[in-house]
DNA sequence: TTGAAAGCGCTACCAC
DNA sequence: GTGGTAGCGCTTTCAA
């Protein structure tokens, strides 16, 4: 049933039931009244396309995800992102469009996204240092938000990032506490821009606790159980081995935990891991304790930000570029209880520039 | 620029433009190529909705996965998926739209997503074996492939599915003839289809050796690390433990070998692992052999399949439902070289019925 | 408070 | 081969 048949059914014209279904104030309350029951019995629901067309709004928001040889899979953590935006999304009304995409012709891509039309914006996933995709979308006036950060770029764009760096910078700090002189970070790719800023709260910590950084110790490439096996293993062989490992990725972690009960070492007793993806982490400190990383209740709170976000960006494109910081829970102690959600740091405004 | 002014541009008429850019046969060769080249020009792409609206399809497929506190979060495989899906919809200049949706409802919720037009069909995540979505989606006439299958329903509808059967019966005979006689199940919830026909496998093999189920090495639940390390730690706590584990996530293997590790066992020594999700898994023989299970790069391959399906079925609705288990890689043996792609058992058509 | 009619940008039918 | 024109289903002036 569509508008047309409603109205005809309804001896009302077609404008007039769509006022009454779409809220208008100028609507008798009866007539709104019989509009609704009748559109509810049949089942009425506007065609998205056509609204679209005549509005100039698809209503549906697009998520941009780089893939290629040379990254990395989709991450894990994807999928809790795309949950909270998810509500978002739900809430207004609006439809979640999914576009993964080779890199390279990036220009003729995010042009067509927009000249295309079926997004009112996008969310920009897997920024690197230098993402040449920022300059591009803010030239296209396409609203956007960026899923982290490009440290390179000093345009003033939105943003939603977890503190990569301070969440590395006190893990690391953990581990040096504990009495960890020697501590391996196991990081992914490094120009994407949340593995340099992690690295770059590994060696911030390191520094802070007077530890010196060994190149031996460190690895960056695509966050794969085989990189975590490998770079263990090496690293194990040395004749100065590390006591604690960082991993950027759950699935890196595992990997690397295979390598280290491949070399008979116990986990928790003769070496400690700290794993950013992961729920749970070992201490060494004689029994094992829990390091709590809420990282998938994080990333759903920050994919409900980011969509937040946008919308009101596309509501209100004065209202400037908009940024906001999240910390992920990190907590010593027990592995117990539900996942704490995280709480933002800071959200600001800003003049546009 | 849309048609109406790249048509006044040439001179020329919407029609004879749409025609050239669409590839209908009866446009001049010269008019063709100046069509072509202005367009690349003034970078034209048309406008999806407006072509939408008057071609009456939508150009985009709908994923819908289900959510809610009872059910997993979003399961990690399902980038995978996506993945493969992606390739397909690129090359059939498809968009794909997301759907997480809450369970409850379904009747309205699927009927606006065929009323609403935006997509031209949908693929259908974690199916229950009892799923009310089948029927519905039958009689709504909206073309759709479920990935997995559902088990309790007799009507015939288009599906692709891993082998989770067979994998799982193949896992289980792998530990039993390596001489494990106590073989532990943590599996996902078994309402859910998947999770269903993973444990039917493990008891045929179980059966077949001679082994007897012990309902204390059967665990279902949530696929979180929580439940892995907890049933874990519950299983080795017996009187007569486990020896060998077979586990349904990669999520789950996290806690249990954490478990594992805090009872002061040996991975691949004192008790051996297989995950499905994992691309690496333990078997206890003296040093530790790992199996190679290539889920990923399967899981994507199947979605790879069910979207070449689904656009299949859209193109010609009559070439009847469709069918396709593919097998996922389960190699004895060591743990380098590429992933290898599942390959399809039988994929065959059916006439409707 | 209601309705007629003009688009939104495109395709497709029919005439030339 | 090419062009005029009537929709696709909805919103939104403008009049009444």
């Amino acid at each position: 049933m569509n508008l047309k048949e409603l109205a005809k059914h309804l001896n009302l014209s077609q404008t007039t039931v769509s006022r009454a279904l779409n809220g208008y104030p100028e609507v008798n309350k009866a007539t709104r009244l019989r509009v609704e029951v009748a559109a509810r019995e049949f089942n009425y629901t506007p065609n998205a396309r056509a609204k679209g067309l005549a509005t100039g709004r698809s209503m549906s928001i697009g998520h941009v995800i780089p893939t290629s040889s040379k990254r990395e899979m989709v991450n894990p953590v994807f999928g809790d992102f795309i949950t909270g935006a998810s509500e978002a999304y739900v809430q207004a009304g609006y439809d979640l469009v999914l576009t993964l995409v080779e890199d390279g012709d990036e220009e003729r891509l995010y042009r067509n996204i927009r000249d295309k039309g079926n997004v009112d914006g996008i969310i920009v996933h897997s920024p690197q240092m230098d993402d040449s995709r920022i300059a591009l979308l803010l030239d296209l006036g396409l609203p956007f938000v960026v899923h982290g950060r490009a440290s390179d770029i000093t345009a003033n764009y939105s943003w939603v990032d977890m503190n990569n760096r301070g969440a590395f910078r006190r893990a690391t700090g953990f581990l040096a506490e504990l009495g960890h002189r020697r501590i391996a970070l196991v990081n992914g790719l490094e120009h994407m821009d949340f593995a340099y800023r992690r690295r770059d709260g590994y060696l911030a910590a390191l520094e802070a606790h007077g530890l010196k950084v060994d190149p031996a110790l460190l690895r960056a490439g695509e966050m794969t159980e085989m990189l975590g096996h490998a770079s263990a293993q090496e690293m194990l062989a040395l004749p100065d081995p590390p006591t604690a490992f960082l991993s950027s990725s759950m699935m890196t972690a595992i990997g690397l935990r295979r390598a280290i009960q491949e070399a008979g070492l116990q986990m928790g007793r003769d070496v400690s891991v700290i794993t950013h993806d992961d729920e749970l982490a070992y201490l060494k400190n004689g029994q094992t304790v829990p390091i709590f990383t809420a990282t998938r209740s994080s990333v759903r709170a920050a994919g409900r930000r980011a969509a937040d976000m946008l919308l009101r960006l596309i509501a209100d494109p004065g209202c400037g570029p908009l940024h906001s910081l999240l910390e992920a829970e990190l907590i010593l102690g027990e592995s117990t209880g539900p996942v704490p959600v995280a709480r933002p740091e800071k959200t600001y405004r800003q003049g546009q520039t």
